[in-house]
RNA sequence: CGCGGGGUAGAGCAGUCUGGUAGCUCGUCGGGCUCAUAACCCGGAGGUCGUUGGUUCAAAUCCUUCCCCCGCAA
């Protein structure tokens, strides 16, 4: 067969994941394309893309457009024939969908047509559902609305985290594209089109998603920590400050006060709600480093007991 | 100069306001108890208190220089 010319988009690290699962299978990527270099953080360092570092590392060419609507020629001139992307992180111009021979295909994390948008992944913890899985997708212009071309369900973990979620997402990706590489490049995929009236959003995570809302039950608040795990990390207030629990288990028990700090428990640090504790392994007080729920207990914790967290 | 918090034993913290012998929990090492233990008891080691200069009889503590870490905002 001759050789397909194929182009990557991607940002994150599922992407990368993907990339170098893809690169491992022998398939060849003639030119990456990935979000600008971003300066982050106080010191407003310059970071690439988990995606761009794979590229480099292979010396694999790489695209950053600023406005990929606005800036596009490097990719038609390539005259490539397939496009693949997974989170690239822009809206892919008609142009550019149109120009492969064998279009464009996208990996999504979600069961399509449920949770189109920018957090599936997170969404399908947060809401604790019972599975979820990856789709292998032509796209079309409109957001995640392309045929579906195969699938790969997963069976969430009870304890399921979006990080734990991300790396099997990852590795369904990687299996599904290098399975059906082939069959999408002889142009005779299969494609089902996605029903509309099932339909639904995943909302990209706020600011505000973060706070952890505690007029929630217990299996909910639990499933909004698991959700933002471990990044950005859910909160709640303690004496004006916000606490970041980035990672816990959760046990029932008898409560006598909810909401409030109770000290060493178990491996970590507990928090009750109201018919169980939130074991912490992970968390940060503000200003302060990131600890384990243990060394929480042996510090900061000792003098919070009794404290309530709002 | 964006705003704020912080740097004290291997880890996490208290002590700083009000200057006066370096403290807590954990870990570690040794010993004891126990059928046994991550449990309990006893004992030990381990810190020029981020850095520079100053004030003082005396500085972790007050003033000052610089460095580093974290949260927020972008």
């Amino acid at each position: 067969m001759k050789h397909v010319r194929t182009v990557f988009m991607g940002t994150p690290m599922i992407a990368k994941t993907l990339l170098e699962n893809i690169l491992h299978a022998g398939i060849s990527i003639d030119l990456v394309v990935t979000q600008p270099d971003r300066k982050v953080g106080r010191k407003q360092q310059i970071v690439y893309s988990p995606v761009k570092e794979c590229a480099l590392e292979h010396e694999i060419p790489v695209f950053q457009p600023q406005r990929i609507k606005e800036d596009f020629d490097p990719i038609l001139q390539l005259k490539s024939d397939l496009i693949i992307t997974c989170a690239y992180g822009q809206l892919v111009p008609e142009e550019i969908l149109k120009a492969p021979r064998f279009g464009c295909v996208n990996l999504h994390g979600s069961l399509l047509p449920k949770y189109r948008g920018a957090a599936p992944i997170q969404r399908a913890v947060w809401n604790q559902d019972q599975e979820s899985g990856m789709s292998l997708m032509k796209m079309v212009s409109k957001m995640d609305a392309g045929p579906v071309f195969s699938t790969e369900k997963i069976i969430l973990d009870e304890e399921e985290t979006t990080t734990s979620l991300f790396e099997k997402m990852a590795d369904a990706a990687s299996r599904l594209l290098i399975r059906d590489f082939d069959k999408i490049c002889r142009d005779d995929a299969c494609y089902t089109e996605q029903d509309e009236a099932l339909v639904t959003y995943a909302q990209k995570i706020s600011k505000e998603d973060e706070k952890i809302d505690l007029s929630r039950s217990d299996s909910e608040i639990f499933a909004q920590i698991r959700a933002l795990s471990l990044e950005p990390g859910g909160y709640v207030i303690v004496n004006q400050r916000k606490f970041k629990i980035l990672e816990a288990h959760y046990h029932v028990e008898t409560i006598d006060k909810p909401f409030c700090f109770i000290g060493k428990y178990k491996n970590g640090y507990g928090l009750s709600l109201h018919h169980g504790v939130l074991e912490i392994i992970r968390c940060q007080m503000e200003g302060k480093p990131v600890v384990s729920g243990a060394d929480f207990a042996n510090g900061q914790g000792r003098s919070l007991i009794n404290t309530t967290c709002e």
